[in-house]
DNA sequence: TTGATAATTCGACGGTTGTCTAATTAGATA
DNA sequence: TATCTAATTAGACAACCGTCGAATTATCAA
């Protein structure tokens, strides 16, 4: 929880990583474009590029070798949104609030005993079921599957409910896990 | 101005301090408090907390010999608001409008020919004149009035005005700068 | 003044990470 | 296929910074 916010704050805090953001906040851009920008090489914008991405602050679309990136904006106003959540900051206690979730609903096995019917415990327990999926691997449904059965049979709501909660993404059959800073806590808008 | 920004990041990008904001948010606590509940040293403490009190974030309060810290919402709510702000990002482009505001009311030996009438220029002068002071120093009045005369024969006013816009503090005859987290955009509320 | 406690400053050590060059991958074009 | 370009990956080096123990400062109490 408080974990996502301090990623984020590490991903801003270098100059040549605002300065990526200030740039893409204009428009998108290219690898090339950003290093004449910057004065640096490709391969360190690169590397800067990665670290955005990992926290969903940037995307990319590729044409043809060209990669073009771009800044999302909703996720760095959730972000910074989050900083003023007390919760966010009063870390422990919002912590051991989900953990106490946890403990009624997940038996020492590491078994989802019962989908939670109230909404706010539903968003602890998927957060915890979409920690069991790496990031940046690609999984074929039945690998989702299998990964949700060990924790409850009820794979097909459970999966829908990770996408729909954006925890998890699905194009053409695969799945793979988003940045922890595009999950929606709520659940579908 | 991203400066301040990056600065900001940069104080809240480091696991310690983001405990030590989390658990100032709870209440004021001692450096010796803040040392058990982190595992640190005291050294270590004290040196996150002046990270933290540069960024105006923390401020103290003496009680003998124990300091008691707190956290400054208010700081932490207008730099995390900042973030949003495009200008912020978009970096380049706000600075260059400062730098043409600054063309037109400073002279080439760096004198201000006229205290500009419109809100924002005057801003944007007062920020220019406000770093002319160092952080973590104290002045005496009259020194407040040499270092502004150097710049404008009427110091009166632009000492009133740099206190009013939070820039400047002054305490029993004493001034010194303020965190460029505190200083007012719009002119005194 | 002396002693005790809270905190800060100083200097050193070690780990992290930003940057680079060189090598590799992926896509487009001929 | 061969070649060219855009980008990423790998590995090495250097600078920065978090942490600590030791020394210093400041405040209160005898």
């Amino acid at each position: 929880m408080t974990e996502v916010l301090l990623e984020f704050f590490k991903a801003m805090a270098h100059e040549s990583r605002l300065r990526i953001v200030g740039l893409l906040a204009h428009g998108e851009r290219s690898v090339q474009d950003l290093a004449a920008a910057l004065d640096l090489k490709e391969p360190t914008v690169s590397h800067h590029l990665a670290i955005l991405k990992a926290q969903g602050l940037v995307t990319v679309r590729a044409e043809g070798t060209t990669r073009w990136h771009a800044l999302d904006l909703g996720a760095l106003e959730r972000l910074s949104r989050r900083v003023l959540e007390p919760e966010a900051l009063a870390g422990p206690t919002a912590a051991e609030g989900d953990e106490r979730v946890l403990r009624g609903f997940v038996d020492a096995g590491g078994r989802l005993k019962v989908i939670p019917a109230a909404r706010r415990k539903r968003t602890v327990v998927l957060r915890w079921l979409a920690r069991a999926f790496e990031p940046d691997r690609r999984y074929s449904e039945s690998e989702v599957n299998a990964l949700i059965q060990q924790r409850h049979p009820d794979s097909a709501t459970l999966r829908r409910e990770l996408v729909g909660h954006d925890m998890l993404a699905r194009e053409a059959g695969v799945y793979w896990r988003l940045p922890e800073s595009r999950w929606l806590e709520g659940g579908p808008a």
